[in-house]
Order: structure tokens, then C-alpha cells, then sequence
DNA sequence: TCAACGATTAGACAACTATCGAATCGTAAG
DNA sequence: CTTACGATTCGATAGTTGTCTAATCGTTGA
């Protein structure tokens, strides 16, 4: 994963607006929606957030890789997207190598 | 960790800046530096940030425990924080196996 | 003690963005 | 076809923040 996505990835869960929406999704309640459907108003009267407010947010997830979605009919579906965050722990754990590496103890300084 | 806790994480990475800075401590090259200080005039030169700029972005990052600081002298000591980035990684997976257990192989839809 | 130097604080400004209401689009149901 | 409804686009605005310069602090070494 290059730097420029990493980047993006950090930046869109920096609002608390989409970290919200983000876990929410990530470990939704079956019971919170109809027929497996995302729908914006359910996540509006969740989060007191307006329908384009999420609309937008969304669309930045989704611009990270961190979501993915679907159009069925009326409504939208969101996934999680596994692959994004396995690179993201991933490089946390090179990160972690990297700094353990250099000095062995005495932790990472610069 | 709390939401709080991970939501400042996120913003404290969210800036390129602060996020170049956080890598350059964690794979950082002995060579850039005298004596294992961090010289914000070093980082600087390195990033064409000035010096109030750097000191206010490693504010964040020790805000957000990513970091830890040191005064030692008229230096400053950065080094990462392994605990913080572990609690980053546990969470991650724990929202990937969330996400996994919720539907099976229908991916985290909501 | 004083000068040099690294770091920090304070204040200001430009750029970005989260949010909203209004208007529009697209699909489904009558 | 037309209405209803969920989602999106547009334009505007308030709040946030990354960055700078100037001034100050704190420590070291002469």
C-alpha cells in the first residue's frame, strides 16, 4: 500500500460522522435494518445526520476502499472491505517491526 | 479503547504532514540524526515544515499517544508508541471478524 | 553572565470540510 | 403515467486546521 492511500484511508476516518457510520457498518445489528438494506434514513435517525450529509460521507468511504456499495432498486448496500483493512493492520504491523528493528529496545527513537 | 481515543488516533494521522512525520519516526535512519535526538531543525530541512509547524504536529501525535516525547537538553526525543499501535491493530481486527461473524460469507452488508 | 540555538507559544490567515436546505434523479408501486 | 420515496447533487455557510512569522523560553557552552 502506498503512502497516497494510506493517506486517504486515515482521512476518511477522521470525522466522527464517518468513523460512526463506519463501525456501524462494520458491526451493524440485523435488527437495525429491513431485508439487509442500507438505508440512509435508518443511518439518519441513528446518527441525527441529514441524507446528504451521509450520502457524502459514504461516497468517501467508499472513495478510501474502506466500503463498498451496491444500488439495489431504491435503496443502497454497504460492505465492509475486508482487503482495505487487512492492509491498513498489515502496515501497522510492519510499522511496528521497523521501529522494534532499529533499535532493540530501547523503542524507536529519533 | 474507546471511541474517543480511536477517532483522535484517526485525526492525528489524517494530515499528511503528521502522518510522513509519524512513519519517518517509526523507520527512521540513524544516520539522519546526532546523538539519537530528534532536531525539529532536521525534520524540518527534511520536510520543508518550519519549526513551530513540527512542534505543534508532534504535539498532536503524543496527544493522540502515538507518540512519546522527551525533553533531553535543548532536544526533543520522539520515539512511537507500540501500545497505542497494538490497540489500533486489536481493534481493527476485531471489527474485521465482526464483520465476518454477522453474515458468513455475504460480506458486512447493513 | 551572556550569546547561541533548539523548541515553544501566540496570533493570524488561507484552505478545507462537515453540515444543511432545496432541488433533482431514479426506481418502485399504485 | 403518476405518485411516493430513497438517494444524490448543488450551493452556501460555519467551523476547523495546517501553516506561517514574530516573539519568547530554556538550556548549553564560551
Amino acid at each position: 500500500m502506498d503512502f497516497q492511500k494510506l493517506s486517504k484511508i486515515f482521512k476518511a476516518l477522521a470525522s466522527d460522522s464517518r468513523l460512526s457510520l463506519f463501525v456501524k457498518i462494520a458491526t451493524h445489528q440485523e435488527s437495525d435494518f429491513e431485508e439487509d438494506a442500507c438505508v440512509v434514513s435508518n443511518l439518519m435517525s441513528l446518527f441525527k445526520i441529514s441524507a446528504p450529509t451521509i450520502s457524502h460521507h459514504l461516497k468517501e468511504l467508499s472513495n478510501a476502499d474502506l466500503i463498498t456499495t451496491e444500488k439495489r432498486g431504491k435503496y443502497l448496500i454497504a460492505r465492509i472491505n475486508y482487503k482495505t483493512l487487512e492492509e491498513i493492520t498489515d502496515l501497522l504491523t510492519v510499522l511496528k517491526k521497523e521501529s522494534n528493528t532499529t533499535n532493540e529496545e530501547e523503542n524507536g527513537s529519533i
